[in-house]
Parts: structure tokens; C-alpha cells; sequence
DNA sequence: TAATTTCGCTTGCAAAATGCAAGATAAATA
DNA sequence: TATTTATCTTGCATTTTGCAAGCGAAATTA
């Protein structure tokens, strides 16, 4: 799976959307973002119920655009902890920009108050919070 | 077209996705947000080069959602202006920051200079603007 | 030590989405 | 009246997705 990404311009944008254009991948961030699910098992068991071979495509995707490392957990050889790079942790900001989004425009979301609060109205410490909390691994 | 959008969760996330997770629908917003692009022949000249079919697809589900409004010219009858809503124009900060993202992290972006160091240096103003022009339609 | 379970995938196949080229329709222009 | 502009629609081949089953190595249990 070392399919090059396929670029259709230099425009940010787009470069973006050919990593993370889809319906999956940000869920995989937003997992090891904000719920401290570290391996494949783990992400499978998420709300959504993303498939096994998307979800296995898509870590070695996300591991070849420089966003997740894996490493051989410590105590256990047979399993795997996926991580943030900096590169995934600096789309911090992006993810927090559609969770506010998502909570004033969806009337049934499921977004914590006191998380969208953070977000409207303090969002540059809350940012680097969370930050801070993912580099201390 | 009138095809529900299936929610997977009440994830604000992956809301967010259901409305705007592939790899074009936040072209078309690029467009209409910042190229000043609104009709449909102008969006099928950007450079990625969305087909016909994907884009009409594309824009009545966008219209469904409630981010983009239709309307007919006032000078020509046949053509259609599409614009942005208040809920498409509260994209503005999730898109500055995606491209704030990917011009950090693609060496060959073509983000002009002066737009990125806005978004670094004095984003909250720089989204007023924005959302300011946008509204002023 | 043998059997079972856990973990992280891979495989096969049907269904859905995408990409491409051609065509259709209605209004505007020459 | 003929051509062009503008906005799509259709058909079809290719690609991606979704679902279920299976597989191999390590860890746990009997």
C-alpha cells in the first residue's frame, strides 16, 4: 500500500482534501486526537463501525503522509500503538474549527458543552492544551 | 436528488463528513469563498477539473444541506449564481485553517505568502474580513 | 503442553461511487 | 435562422467501499 497520493493542483486545499478528503480518515485523528484510542481494535470499535480493510488502509496511508506513527507496544510484541505526529497534532486547530461548526449547525450533535464552550470562547489556550497533552507522550 | 445524508453518529465530526467528507465538495466551497467563482461553468474551470456529473451532484446536495443558495441572474434568465449561506459562510474559519495546515506542511503549496501569514499572524481579523465581503453580497 | 483467545490484519465479492465522453435542452447571441 | 452559451443528464467502464469470512502469530487459559 505505497500508492503515491495523486496531486490535482498546489492549491492547500486540495493538497488536504487528498489526505483526509474522505468520510474515515478524520475519525482516525479525532480518535487518537480527543479519545485516547491508540490501536486498530480500539478504532474499530468506535460509533461509526469503519471496516476492517478501510480502517487497515487507511492507518498505512496516514502513516505514509506523515500523520501516525506506529510502534510495537512495550509489554505486549503482538500489539501495535498508533500516535500522532506533529504533523497530525498540528491539525489541532482544523479539527476544533469543525467541532464548533458541527455543534451550532447540528441541532442533534452530541458535542460536550463544556468542550464547545472552550472551543467559542477560548480556543487559543484550549488549543494548546490539548497540544501540550498529545507532545507528552 | 434528494437523498437524506445517513448520520453514522452525533459525533460533531463526523457530521461535518457527511456533509463535506470527499475529495470535492470543499473545492466548491473554496471557490465560491474565496475565488469568487458562482456559477457552474466557473467551477468546472478550476484547476483539479471536477466532472460534470460530480459537480451537479455535488451542488444540490450542498443546496439540501442548506450552505449554498441558488439563484437565477437578474441580467440573463439562463444562468444561475450560486452563493454561499450564513451556515457555508461559517466555514471561513475551517477552511483558513486547513490552509494554514497545508501551507506549513506542503513544500510545493502555492498559498499566496501574504494570505498565509494573515491566517498566522492575525487570523481572528482576517476571518471578520472574510465573513464581512462575503455577507456584503 | 495443548487448546483457545486476542490482535492486526488480508481476501473475495457484491454494491456504490467516480471518471469520462457524449448528448440534451433552453436561452442568448450573431 | 443558425450558432453559441450555460447547465445539466445519461451511459458505461473503472475504482472504491462495505460486509463477511479467514488467516497467522503471539498471548492466555485449561
Amino acid at each position: 500500500m505505497k500508492d503515491e497520493i495523486k496531486r490535482r493542483s498546489d492549491c492547500p486545499i486540495s493538497y488536504a482534501l487528498e489526505i483526509f478528503g474522505d468520510k474515515w480518515t478524520l475519525l482516525i485523528i479525532r480518535d487518537l486526537m480527543f479519545k485516547e484510542k491508540k490501536t486498530y481494535s480500539d478504532f474499530l470499535q468506535s460509533a461509526e463501525k469503519i471496516s476492517t480493510n478501510i480502517l487497515a488502509d487507511r492507518l498505512s496511508m496516514l502513516e505514509c503522509a506523515g500523520l501516525v506513527k506506529r510502534k510495537v507496544d512495550k509489554e505486549k510484541k503482538s500489539k501495535y500503538n498508533y500516535e500522532l505526529t506533529d504533523k497530525g497534532i498540528d491539525l489541532v486547530p482544523v479539527l476544533l474549527e469543525i467541532v464548533r461548526w458541527s455543534a451550532k449547525h447540528d441541532k442533534k450533535t452530541e458535542a460536550p458543552k463544556e468542550f464547545v464552550d472552550r472551543v467559542v470562547n477560548d480556543s487559543e489556550n484550549f488549543v494548546k492544551e490539548i497540544v501540550k497533552q498529545l507532545k507528552g507522550k
